[in-house]
DNA sequence: CGTTCCCAACTGGTTGAACCAGTTTGGTCG
DNA sequence: CGACCAAACTGGTTCAACCAGTTGGGAACG
């Protein structure tokens, strides 16, 4: 995975580099960077080059930069913003620290998906249903398939069709910034994905209701389904969380 | 031109101005930017500097920047992330969509403030706990002297005390987001800000749950206490959702 | 006339050197 | 010893090139 990733630019390049080293804790929180014209030689470039890159760890709150004084790194743990799931899952230090926060992301995304499916009951059009029942059929149908690729691909197209019928902005900007990083993450563990038998009736219970503006039944079949499925992977991860540090061992 | 607001630095200005104008809609969706070498003219400054201010706009995803095809904007009511909350609050469009997005924005508050709330029943520790015991008598305090200012105050350094005791780095980086946005909110329309006078025992109510452990009950108390705070809120409010309609959407 | 191809003229990306503006530091002077 | 100031840092801004993709129009060719 991580490191080939051809970085377009030079100024991506060092940037992530830094992101990286910040987030593995190489560079621990409080520690002063070299001055810009110092890593500017480092990384072979110019300045303004590097500038670029510095303003966009700035912007991620990563590394605070204070004229004549320097940059400092940033304590990400205390300050960070949501933006940071994602390199930190990718690059973060101990993987026993990394399970914990994926299984913290699993929590919060069915607590995003209740709030958007409750919304959605409230706000959906027809559109929106229509939508959402074409889904439902071709989920089903993948489900009949035992097609596993389409079903993921499905499930986060069923996700983003919920979102939208929330008609809400909030919601749709949380969801892009969490959907990213679990998609990346289920692309990684492919394990996180699972499925549980009534899978179909779910989907049905939950259309229906977001279709006769039932929200609160909406969000307790959500809710329902995914006690389930979350109980077997909190299962699968917690041995990890407990004991080891790097996450790769195969459960028995 | 923008009023007072001393913007530090050239770049941040420019940063601003275009920002500005990307969510107040000036600037729409799919339009193209002028060159970076145009842009430079037109602020008085050279390429590099805008430069900078450029980054941290694709950072925000506001604009997408491709070699030799130029800056478009970006539709950010699609592709933005929470970081726009706040900027949009600020220099939003027209009044409807905003007072709707600070519905949302408080109604995914409370959603948040529940996650931590059963995460912190979950892991508190006895720091944790003490902590908010201290914070629930500063307030119990404040609310018998009738002093807003420290309520308010006191409001936030709860909050983010709770996030703490979740020990959830996922939790507390979407709060340090939100926070900062609600916070600001406040600071701006205080009205939006409301207690109840059963303040004082639902705090009891809430930190005695934390401290048994039991997160259904802290969860309970929480949703119960901002149904009422919420229900002031959305009838003070509504009337602006409804009035000036600039909308083009029609309910069938 | 129509098609192909190429090059000029855009666009952003990178470079290097110089100077401006805050902060720190260490030595001088009272 | 203490106040003070200047040198030497730090990041912030400016300028003037050149590199590297993209595009569109016109010349060359079928």
């Amino acid at each position: 995975m991580g490191q080939g990733e051809a970085s377009s630019s030079v100024a991506e390049a060092i940037y992530v580099d830094l992101l990286r080293q910040i987030v593995s804790g190489r560079l621990p929180a409080g520690s002063r960077l070299r001055s810009e014209r110092e890593l500017a030689a480092d990384y072979g470039t110019n300045r303004n080059t590097l500038r670029e890159a510095m303003r966009k760890l700035e912007q991620g709150r990563l590394i605070t930069v204070r004229q004549g004084q320097g940059v400092t790194v940033a304590d990400f743990r205390k300050t960070g913003t949501i933006e940071i799931l994602g390199p930190f899952l990718a690059h973060g230090g101990d993987g026993r620290e990394t399970v914990r926060v994926m299984v913290d992301l699993l929590v919060v995304r069915v607590q995003v998906l209740e709030m958007a499916v409750a919304m959605a009951a409230q706000h959906a059009q027809e559109a929106d249903i229509e939508r959402l029942e074409a889904l439902v059929a071709a989920q089903v149908e993948a489900f009949e398939r035992a097609d596993r690729q389409a079903l993921v691909e499905g499930d986060i197209a069923m996700v983003d069709a919920l979102v939208d019928a929330a008609h809400s902005l909030t919601i749709r900007w949380i969801a892009n910034t969490l959907l990213e990083v679990y998609r990346g993450l289920v692309a990684k563990v492919a394990s996180l994905w699972v499925i549980e038998p009534i899978f179909p009736r779910y989907l049905r219970r939950l259309v229906d209701a977001v279709a006769r503006g039932d929200a609160e039944d909406a969000v307790d079949a959500t809710r329902d389904y995914y006690q389930r499925t979350d109980d077997r992977l909190f299962r699968t991860l917690e041995p990890f969380i407990r004991g080891g540090d790097h996450g790769q061992a195969t459960k028995g």
